[in-house]
Parts: C-alpha cells; structure tokens; sequence
DNA sequence: AGTTGTGTTACTACTTTGTAGTAGCTTTGT
DNA sequence: ACAAAGCTACTACAAAGTAGTAACACAACT
C-alpha cells in the first residue's frame, strides 16, 4: 500500500509550494507564486488553484488578516522530507536512508531539531513496515 | 520551462516501471507487473495502461517476439536518474548534484560508465541553464 | 464623485496521470 | 473439443496539472 496515515502523499508540485511555506512561514497566493516561478511556468490561477486543493485536502489551511488571505502548512517539514527521502534512497539510489539523510548535514538546508525529527518519522516507517 | 527537450519529464510510476526495464532488460507487462507488487499495489491492467500509455509516449517501445509482446526502454537509466537526482539535489537538500550524485558510488547502484554519463547528462543540462 | 485600471477571488474546464473494469481473443490443460 | 486462464484493446473515472473567465474590491485619476 505505501499510504502511511500519518503522512500524506505528495506530488512533486504539492512539495514546492509546501517548500516555500516552510521556508517563509505563512504567504499570500502572491508571494508563492512569485517564489515558484523559477521551476515552474505557472500562470498565477494554477498556483491559486494548487494551494486551495491543498487546502481542501488539509495539507494547508487558509486564514484571513485583515482582508487578506494567508496560506499556512498543515505539516511540517520533516515529515514532508522524510517522503522524498525514501523514495529516493529506495528507488532511485537504491541506498539506505540513512546514507541520504547523512547529506542533509553538508546541505545546512535543515535544522538539528528537523534533522531529528526527519530521523524519528523514517525509523517509524521503517517499523511501520514489519 | 524545465523542460529540456532531450529528457522527458518522467513521473514517479513511470520511474519505477523503467526502473525494471533498465534492470532486466526488455521485458512483458506479466514480468514487470509482478515486480511492481512491492511498491504499487497496482491490478495488472493498471501496470498494462501505463505501459502501453509510455509507448505512446516514445518513452518505450513494444515488440512482438513469437506472439508475445516484450517492452523496451527508449531513454537510459542515466538519463532518467537525472531527473531525479536534478530535482531532489534542487529542490530537497538544496545542495548541487554532485554531492548526490557522489552517494552513488556508495549504493553499488551505478556503473562506471553509466555514472559518467549521468554526470556528463547533469553538467550539460547545467550549462544549458544560462 | 464617477470612471478606469489592477489585482484577487471563485468557478469552470481541459489534459495527463493513476487506477481499474470489461469483453473478446488466444493459449493451454484435460 | 471445451473449459480455464491469461492477454489485449477499449472504456471510464478520480486526482493532479494547467489555465481561462467573470465578478468584485480597492486605488488612482480627472
């Protein structure tokens, strides 16, 4: 099945915007779409119609400010790592997880705390799968 | 854009079914089918639309053999590594290619030669980026 | 204050990918 | 020769990817 509750899927699409959430805090439609334009080519309605799917399917929720709308991550990073991470320690290096984690510490891109967060959800997994 | 004409935009399912194209060589729907139960746990007639849609597509070609029907990859495992390597080194750890790509040679997962041609893949496409 | 522009939102829509059922043809076992 | 089993083509429907349109709000201009 692969489909853990705890952590949903993800689509390649789905991470880079939860990305720039994670790396921002809480951000307007605009403020998204402007970061992502780099990778993709995105008209701004698809990056809108993106981020409220995400919404629906609670992977982020919506609050207004003041008149305006902010979009906020409803998990975190780690966890959403931790799914890319096995896919491509699994399936494309075909190496333990471990092996790729170690290279998160050359990366500086992630924090001791979501470091060891990333270390417990996939030591759960992996437990997960006896 | 990101999209470069040479290597097509491969998604996770399509990954993994050349994945075992490029390990065991041509193959039927049958044999592929029954090596994907791991991961997807797909009904045999998913494993056949997929294939055939990738036929479509001139990721692969189907041909007949004695009445059977045998799949052939149409793009090389270090082109598609590519993809994923480019994206994940990107867009997860956020560290350049080359740190990933060195994990390979620790997976035992690569070639020599296949690992040259990924790494000349990466440098063009990075060079085509400016 | 009325009009024009600029951006934002909700709604709709079309394509591709993921997923699978069904019906008919072929091969094989007895 | 006939039933069982497998294979193929065809169809279908949901989710993801991609984007247009209409309506609305706020600012600016005159």
């Amino acid at each position: 099945m692969t489909k853990s509750k705890n952590i949903p899927e993800l689509s390649r699409a789905e991470y880079d915007i939860l990305r720039i959430l994670w790396k921002n805090g809480k951000q307007t439609v605009r403020e998204v779409h402007d970061e992502l334009k780099g990778p993709y080519g995105w008209a701004y309605t698809t990056t809108k119609t993106m981020m409220d799917r995400m919404v629906t399917k609670q992977l982020m929720l919506r609050e207004e400010f003041h008149g305006i709308f902010l979009y906020k991550p409803l998990i975190t990073r780690p966890a959403g790592l931790a799914r890319m991470v096995e896919f491509f320690a699994d399936r494309v290096l075909e190496i333990d997880t471990g092996s790729v984690v170690s290279l998160f510490a050359r990366s500086k891109a992630i924090s001791p705390e979501e470091m060891e967060e990333l270390n417990r959800i996939l030591r759960e997994k992996k437990e997960e799968e006896e």
